[in-house]
DNA sequence: GAGGTTAGGTTGTCATGACAACTGTTTCTG
DNA sequence: CAGAAACAGTTGTCATGACAACCTAACCTC
């Protein structure tokens, strides 16, 4: 006995605080990167899904939107929904380098060069929307995977996240998750990516020789209700870091 | 008279291909660019907003959905929707460098440094999923903008595009819009973006020094069924160039 | 006055139903 | 045999209704 079971062999958990489409999405972007959904395949159509899943179609759409969205299947119009060719992506989000770091497999670590309160400098100061000369709490730090230096990092945070933003803290784990653990949900982010040479301090921290090229990114990270939180300015050495990101086309879905 | 307006001014067309959550969307966004619905205020509630417009609660939501994946506004549970301060964005897309410039009031122009049909090197042939050696379609590019180049473009097309990417067309008009009007709908991109050091060839084409510190991106295009449709490996002078980007956090919308 | 409780308003989730628009195939027609 | 037309299958759009979860502010209680 048991049921009839589409490509999706999952269960729902209707209890569960994860709303459902999530859940399914979920689901399905598993089965999508083990191959139990294979590359260039289709979906069973949404009205089957649902009747396989006990939801409703808006439900199963919402969760294949997700996914769309990822650039993991394509929708088309009159034909239905395929899987994409799966490739490797680190898609440029709201996230740590640590956590990026730990998901593939090597062993992060940090060395604090700087932590104090400093007058803001004007750049600083336009960014996190303060007066000039106001107090914030900056520090520097130099990030490495498996010894080799990977980032050499400076922030500015308001004054405010001192007490949460500690030395020990910020030896031990990313930036990022110390602000969630700390009740501050990042939701939006203007960053830029540039480049320049490698000036003598940063080449000797980074191991690289002087002038050698140099991966930028200024960040001004905001939260839930649009404060700026964070002003950030990084380098990278050029051979060993580059952003990899996935670019979905506007599509009116 | 005049029935009673909100904060959105506007008409929305039932008889438009254009869908209404679409089009809803679209006026929302000008209301906010233009500063009608200023930074940090907020939206209407979605019912009163239905109400008004005269659509359902999911238009609506869609519409702002849409905003809220653009980074335009902020929702939150139990608060509202509000407006997010607007700041200069160049969001990463699947657009052109040619459409961007001109929308920046920049002069582009374009010199065709080559244009041919080779033998896909090794790693063209795997970006496209053809057997290595196969021919394919190679150019390369040097854009200029007010005179001054800021970026050099190789790119590679499978050979059935030949007859659409003309010399001619290459010399008058962006790569994007020449695929966008023979048909093709680029749906998905996956790139890297890197620094490394000006070639001496590169350097004198750029006018940079051999040496200077260049962007590098590298892109593979696919179209609405998943094929790729091209390959980009581009440089630009570090000076001239940055990535401008809005990152949204994974939310649950 | 401080703290907890309640009420009202908002977004979040989900279901059901209907029709439009698009695509590929089959069938019909000349 | 070729082209046009009908058809079946799919995703796209939109409406209505209901309840859950969450936040703020006012109120009440101690």
């Amino acid at each position: 006995m048991g049921a009839r079971r589409g490509q999706t062999d999952t269960v729902l958990d209707r209890a569960s605080p994860v709303p459902l489409y999530f859940q399914l999405a979920q689901n399905m972007e598993t089965a999508i990167r083990s191959g139990r959904l294979s590359s260039g395949s289709h979906l069973d159509n949404e009205l089957e899904l649902a009747r396989q899943l006990g939801v409703s179609r808006p439900t199963v759409r919402r969760a294949i939107g997700l996914l769309a969205n990822k650039g993991l299947v394509i929708r088309r119009h009159g034909i239905g929904t395929l899987v994409v060719p799966v490739r490797v992506r680190r898609p440029v989000r709201l996230s740590s380098l640590y956590d990026d770091l730990k998901e593939s497999g090597q062993t992060p670590a940090t060395r604090l060069l700087a932590i104090e309160t400093v007058p803001a400098p004007g750049e600083v100061a336009g960014a996190l929307q303060l007066s000039r000369g106001t107090r914030v709490l900056h520090f520097e730090r130099l990030r490495l995977a498996t010894d080799q230096p990977i980032a050499l990092m400076v922030n500015f945070l308001p004054i405010a996240l001192e007490e949460l933003v500690t030395e020990d803290a910020l030896k031990t784990t990313g930036l990022y998750r110390l602000l969630r653990q700390g009740g501050i949900h990042l939701r939006l982010a203007s960053q830029s990516i540039g480049a320049r040479s490698a000036r003598p301090r940063e080449a000797r921290l980074l191991k690289v020789p002087t002038g050698a090229p140099l991966l930028t990114m200024q960040r001004i990270s905001y939260d839930d209700a649009g404060q700026p939180v964070e002003y950030g300015s990084h380098v990278y050495p050029a051979e060993r870091y580059s952003f990899e990101m996935s670019v979905v086309a506007d599509s009116r879905t």
